[in-house]
DNA sequence: ACGAGATATTGATGACTGTCAACATAGACG
DNA sequence: CGTCTATGTTGACAGTCATCAATATCTCGT
């Protein structure tokens, strides 16, 4: 793995590295449609909605997660092109990891 | 995936998502044996020995290196079975995240 | 146009983190 | 024993981050 490869790919992972992002991301995948918007997901935690925006910006802003506005409403949606990426990044015989 | 998996995965991708220390286990991994001591992995970087050594005790310590002393010498080695743990967790079909 | 609800932005604060310099430990070899 | 080399530990500092309160923006319905 190149230093400028690594540059890149910690980005995500810490992005993802966070219990309220990893279960954002969870709740947003296993929802209904494949997709949640911010009322569904505010729901689950106990934390204040800035909360959950600010981190729901930080999954969008890395590319793990879309984004778009119906209406009132924001419905995000898991990457899994980006997801299967780092998953084959870190455990995949070629993956540079293991 | 639960508040408790969750708590228990974020550590370690949070010990992963660091540029240096992504190195180090590409590093380590892709190194003969499988393992390198530290003296080979300081080298590849333009950083202090106890930087190194504080990367290297955040991996071991999360438990995606092994670590073992041999005479004068320390040996890290990669814990594949953590790692496709991680990347099963990120990506797979059942892997509550895709 | 106005009010209400959903989501985002800003600013502040306490906690955590990557890095270094200085020092400590521990094994090998004379 | 003493020294040399490899590695780990401590303390400090600058930068980043998660969180909240307050505020802003946008959209629908009335």
């Amino acid at each position: 793995m190149t230093h400028e490869q690594a540059e890149q790919v910690a980005p995500l992972l810490k992005a993802l590295a966070d219990p309220v992002r990893l279960r954002l991301m969870s709740l947003v995948a296993s929802h209904e449609g494949g997709e949640a918007c911010v009322c569904d997901l505010s729901e689950a935690f106990d934390l204040t909605q800035p909360t959950i925006s600010h981190h729901l910006k930080v999954l969008h802003d890395s590319g793990l997660l879309d984004r778009e506005k119906r209406g009132v409403w924001v419905y995000y949606r898991a990457r899994t092109d980006a997801l299967a990426n780092l998953a084959a990044l870190i455990s995949a015989p070629e993956g540079a990891l293991a």
